[in-house]
Parts: C-alpha cells; sequence; structure tokens
DNA sequence: TATGAATGAGTCTTCATTCAT
DNA sequence: GATGAATGAAGACTCATTCAT
C-alpha cells in the first residue's frame, strides 16, 4: 500500500479503518473480529494497523467515538429551535428515521449493545453523554410544553422513552435483519405513524375539538 | 459432583449448565465466555459439560431455544381473548412489563443481539417465530378492530412495532443498565404511560368525546 | 504425555519444566528463548507449561529461586563450624570447586548476568540474598581471623570478594566456554593453587617462619 | 539530521551508533533491544542504521570487535616491558583496575556473557585472541619468573587466571550493581589488596625472609 | 543520504475440546 | 458419569527490515 506521508494521508488511513472495523466488530463482535481482518478489509496490514490505533481497545474506543460525537449537536439544535412540543417531536422523529435509514447508526447500536461487558466505562460515559442527553433534551421540550397546558403527558422524562423506542427498535432491526429483503420495513411510514400516534396521544382536548371540528 | 442417574437429574443438571451459560453469555457474550467459567458457575467441571452438550456452540443454541418457546402461548392467548384491541393493547403491554421486570427476556435480547452473527438460522427463525408472530398477532388484533371502525390507525402491522418497540427499549436498557442505581426506570409507569398514549393516539373521535365528556 | 494427577507427579512436572527452562535459558536467554522450545524439551506441549507457570516471566523467576535457595544453609554452616580462618577458606574453594564442576550454578550465573535488566527486583533480592549473604559470611570469618592476628589481610570485607571472584571466573569460563575441548580447565587444580596463594598471602610472618623452618 | 557526506563523517555517524548500541546492547541484551531505540538514542532514524550496518547482527558484532580490539597493544606491552613478574602484576592489576572504572569494559562483558549464544564464532575468536592472549601473556611472566626462582607458583598458566578473576568479578558486578549506591565497591582498594595478597602469596621465603628482616 | 510508513514473520498466551483416570 | 490435565489451533501484538518519498 502506497505510503501516507501528510497528515491529511494518514487521517484518511485512520478513518479506512475504522470504517473497517465498524463492519468487522458489527458482523462478529469485539472479541471475535479479528485485527487481521480489518486491516485486511481496510486494504492494509496488520501491522499498520497498530501504527494507528495503539490497540484493538483503543481502536474499538476511537470508533465509539467517531460515531457518537456528531449528531450530538443536531439533537440539542431541535430541542432549542422547534416553537413546540407537538413539533419538536415530528422533527425528532424525522431525524431519527433519517439517522436509521442512513446512517452507521444502527450498525454502531447493535455493536455496543453486544460489547457493552468489555467497555463498561464507555458504556456509562455513552449513556450519561448521549443516550440520558437526548432523552432529557426531548424530556424538557415535553416538559415545558406541558406546563405550558400544550399537551397532556404523564411524567415527561418517561415519555421521551417512548419518543425514542422505536428509533432503538427499528435501529436493532435493521442491523439484524436488513440484508433480509423479506424483512424489509417502510422505516419512513413508521416514524410517521409513530409521530402521529404521539401528536393525538399527547394533544389536549382543545386541540382534538378543533381537529374534529 | 454426585452422579446424575435419573432422567430428572439429567435434566436438571443441564438447566443448571443453561441458567449458568446465560449468565456467562450475557456478561461477556458468546467468544468472551468461557465453557470453565459456565461450568464452574454450575458448579460443575469442564468435561461434565460436554456430557451435556456437543459444543460450545450447541449449549448457545439450546439456550436460546429454550429460552424463546414458553410465552409464545401466552401471546396468542392474549390476541384470541381480548374483547377489544385497546384491551388487547393494555393486557400485551401489561405483560410485557412484566416479562421485562421480571424474566430472562432482557438479558436474552442482549445475548441475542451481541451474538447474531454466529447464529443467522436461529436468528432467522427467532425473527420468523417469535418477533413476527408476536408482531403478527397485535397487527392483526389493531387490524380487526380498525375494520371495525373502533381505532384509528395507518398499517396496522407497521403499529404494531410502536406497540412492541418500548418493551425492546425497555429490555435493553434495563439489560445494559439495570446494574447501575442512577439508570433505574419506573418499568410500571412507562408501560402505563406507554398505554395511555395508544389508547389515545388510536381511539375515535367518538370515544374521545365521550372521553371528555 | 500421560496426566499427573497426584501433587508428586505435579511436582516432577514441576521441576522437568524448570529443567528445560535452564537449558533454554542459558542456551538463548530469556527474550530470545521460546516457550515453545522450552515445553517441547520437557516433553510436553506449549498450553501444559502454562498449567504449571502463569508466565515466561513467572517461569524464570521461580527457576532462579529454585537454583538459588539449596546452597546457602551449606555456606552459612561452612562459615560457623571452621576452627579457623584458613581451614575456611580452604573448605570454601572446596565447595566452590565442586559447585562450578557439578551443578547448575555456572549456567544460572551466566542467565543471571545476561538477564539482569529483565527483573531487577529478582536481581537485588539476588544480590542481598545470595551475593552479599556469602561475601558477608567469608568476610566475617576474615575478620575474626584478623583481630585474632591469625592472618594479615586489609579490608577482610573486600578480601572476600577476592576470595570468590576466581568461583565467577571459572563458572562463567565454564558455562561460555565448557563445550569445547580446547577450553578444558582443570578446576581442581586452579581452586588448589587459589587456596594455596590465599592461605600464603595472608598467613602471618610467624606461620611462615615456621613454614620453611 | 544532516547528511555525512565526508568519509570523517560518516565515520563519526556509525561510531554513534556503536555508542548507543552499546547502551542498549547492555541495558536490555541483544535480542530484546530495538534497532528503533538504537537510532533515535544516536540521533538517527531506524532506516539510517541500515545505512551503515547490514543488519542488527552486524552492528553487535562490529561492536564487539570495535571494543575488543584497542586494549591488547598494552596488554603486550605491560607483559614485554616489566622487570619482574611481581613488578608486572602490580602494572597489570593497576591497568585492570583503571579499565574496569573507567572504560566500557565492564558493560562489554556483561554484553558478551549474555549474548555469547548468538554469536558462537565471534565468542570464540574474543576467546583466543583476547583472553586467552591476556591469560598466556600473564602467565608466560609467571613462567618465566618461575624458572628465574623469583616466585613460587604451581601451573603459572592457571595462575594467570587466578590473577584476572578480580577483574571479571569486578566488572560483572559493577556492570549489574554500578547503579546502586549500595552496592558500591572501592576498586582501587580492592585491586591493591589483590597485587598485595598475590605478591605475598608467590613470593619465595628468600624475599620474605627480607620481607620482615 | 535520510526518513519513517508499511510489512509480515514470529512469539506469548488463551481456551475449546479430548480423554486417561 | 465426573474430572481436570493435556493439547494445539488461533489471535493480539512486536519489531527487524524494506523502500517510496
Amino acid at each position: 500500500m502506497k505510503r501516507a506521508r501528510t497528515e491529511e494521508a494518514k487521517d484518511a488511513r485512520r478513518q479506512v479503518l475504522l470504517d473497517a472495523a465498524l463492519d468487522e466488530f458489527f458482523e462478529r463482535g469485539f472479541t471475535a473480529a479479528r485485527t487481521h481482518d480489518i486491516a485486511e478489509r481496510a486494504g492494509l496490514s496488520k501491522g499498520t494497523l497498530y501504527l494507528y490505533f495503539d490497540s484493538k481497545e483503543a481502536l474499538f474506543s476511537e470508533l465509539i467515538e467517531s460515531l457518537t460525537s456528531p449528531n450530538l449537536a443536531r439533537i440539542d439544535e431541535i430541542a432549542a429551535t422547534s416553537p413546540s412540543a407537538l413539533d419538536a417531536i415530528d422533527r425528532f422523529t424525522g431525524f431519527a428515521s433519517h439517522l436509521v435509514r442512513t446512517s452507521d447508526l444502527p450498525r454502531l447500536m447493535k455493536v455496543l449493545i453486544g460489547d457493552s461487558q468489555h467497555f463498561p466505562e464507555t458504556m456509562k460515559r455513552y449513556r450519561e453523554e448521549v443516550l440520558e442527553r437526548v432523552l432529557g433534551a426531548i424530556g424538557s421540550v415535553l416538559e415545558a410544553a406541558k406546563s405550558r397546558g400544550e399537551i397532556v403527558v404523564g411524567d415527561p422524562h418517561l415519555t421521551a422513552r417512548l419518543v425514542i423506542a422505536p428509533v432503538l427498535f427499528s435501529g436493532i432491526w435493521q442491523a439484524m435483519f436488513g440484508a433480509d429483503p423479506k424483512a424489509q420495513v417502510d422505516l419512513e411510514a413508521l416514524f410517521g405513524e409513530h409521530a402521529r400516534l404521539l401528536r393525538r396521544g399527547m394533544e389536549t382536548a382543545d386541540v382534538r375539538d378543533g381537529d374534529h371540528a
């Protein structure tokens, strides 16, 4: 393989290795994945992998890190800029649908679930910095809306989990059965129906009266 | 360890090994789990494990099998005996809440997701015989209710996934973070709210009029 | 290879491995020695070695330990029971000659010198518990004799090093060139001459007068 | 690093690498020493090392060679110019003390002993061309003195080993424990006492009579 | 000449499986 | 039936050496 002399070339190499790593970790799990296969899939030799990452564990951690950070900003942004809770929920589910359908998120989810035991610290951080942050953002939106009498819900922070649940469900489904044509799901329709049910489920009688008026 | 001479004694041994196997497979994943540890946790020696199971893979397969079959009947029964879709949903979520809180289901889910790659056939069968059967049962209930004008939903079979999603979500959460006191979730409240939202989300305007009348 | 079920059989296995380890460590040095070769030389498989020792390092440490302890008692005994310093020196050199000619000491010395860097702690302990103990014992004998006017020496504890030096020299020579017939040395004669020179070098004028009277 | 264009500049590079090599080989042994570290210690890159030496082994061999040759001439000179055997011994031990205290000899000795196995030919040549030459020179001096009735010794060539032994002992001690302040030895005093003991041990009764007359 | 990225053979160690006891 | 000692295949990681730049 040609040599990566510049910083950019090296970053590209890192990325190729991270991509290959996700493939292998997803397909086989952390323990069963072989560094040799990761390197080979990246078109490099085993030794080269170790020029870029200290160990298989470090590779794993950096992979999680690299896939995790990007979307957080977007979540915060949606929470901050949505005029109403119902609107925020539409946008959340739309964004989630997009992520599940086109990003590495589903495969990442599978990997995280399967290998959580190896990286309790990483998982704890992931839960606190990603999951609970997302749940918190959604929960706050619902809470504010509830206090404004805009929606009718029980505990907004529990409800946030119900908003998110179909994302996880779809992601896992996609990751595990996505390869089988018979297991395809129309995710846009699914998230559309999810948004609709949430909307109706949370809307106040007033709104509803108007609704069917 | 004493010898198991009767058939019952042998079945008991098998069960002890299966229990130990779930613990280890859950805690470490299929590849990282060691037969030695499974045997030890079962209070037996490594060699004995091989008297009862042909291999680590066979042990895994039989474990999945043994945990998978039981609850199916109950699902069918709920679907068959519920007077209305809304009632069925209450009972489904109640049952699900119970399963997630008290059965091995959450740990099984984690294991299945994490090690799916090793057993594509098992996973396919699990999807077809368990997941799609459950989804199908729920979907049929919704479909019937819809055709009777009892509820308002889009595709009933997509909607079934929304009914199930929080079960998966909670199960995974439970399995992954259940050990951390700071990550506890009030599952009864969660499923209660889920049932409430679904109810309101699907109910017809008529019902609702009566609701707030 | 047959199985070692009893404790004695296991101890024998350990000893066979230790013997093989000394051979390999001596011939190749710690780093270059391969666990595979040690096991093979012991007539066992690679994996079996790890049933008896935690690691290559542990094997090395236990080897040193096992070869080091035995002779200490004998040294102390000689120091304690010799009627005179000159007599003690005869017996020390006789014992040393014996060790260098027939025991594993020369090969151990070579190993210790060559791989000291890997085991600074072990080496420090070896110096303190073996070397300085031997030097101390000899030094004390000389010191007592000197204070009784029995011998003429400078610092008795420096002199102890001169008593020991030919042992090290011969041991190393033996270990490094012992295989070559052209490098053979008559060790008995060598140590005899050493004893004679020391005797004459340390004896008082009085003794000497009598000597040639 | 700047390029070495002239022959002198290249020789300087070689020497820097040899110095660095001695450090690393001494500290870690041949097998464990890394070419990377040697180059780095020399302020050069790994690749450059291979411009100057064919391989790690060649570097090692040339290192031994370069450290071995120098002092031979001095040995021959002492043997040739000393008026008497007893005088020659004084001068040998003085020179040895100097070497052990200030030259690379102790570290070289450690390296040679530790890694002898890798270079049987080098070791054989070293034994023949250095050790036995030194022993031969000393032995011849003693032999001549003995035949002149100047000293009383057994086999002069065995005795030569006794003359040399404390040099090896001190060298090894220095190399292995020299870093620890608690293991310091007053080498001048040691070699002084050595010379004194040899002198008295070998001198004839006549001399001694004069001695104490 | 000098560099250091790339390579892959080589080594320690683990662990599923076998089988003598 | 039960045991655990023995085996050896497999995998993470290192490092001498090469060679494109």
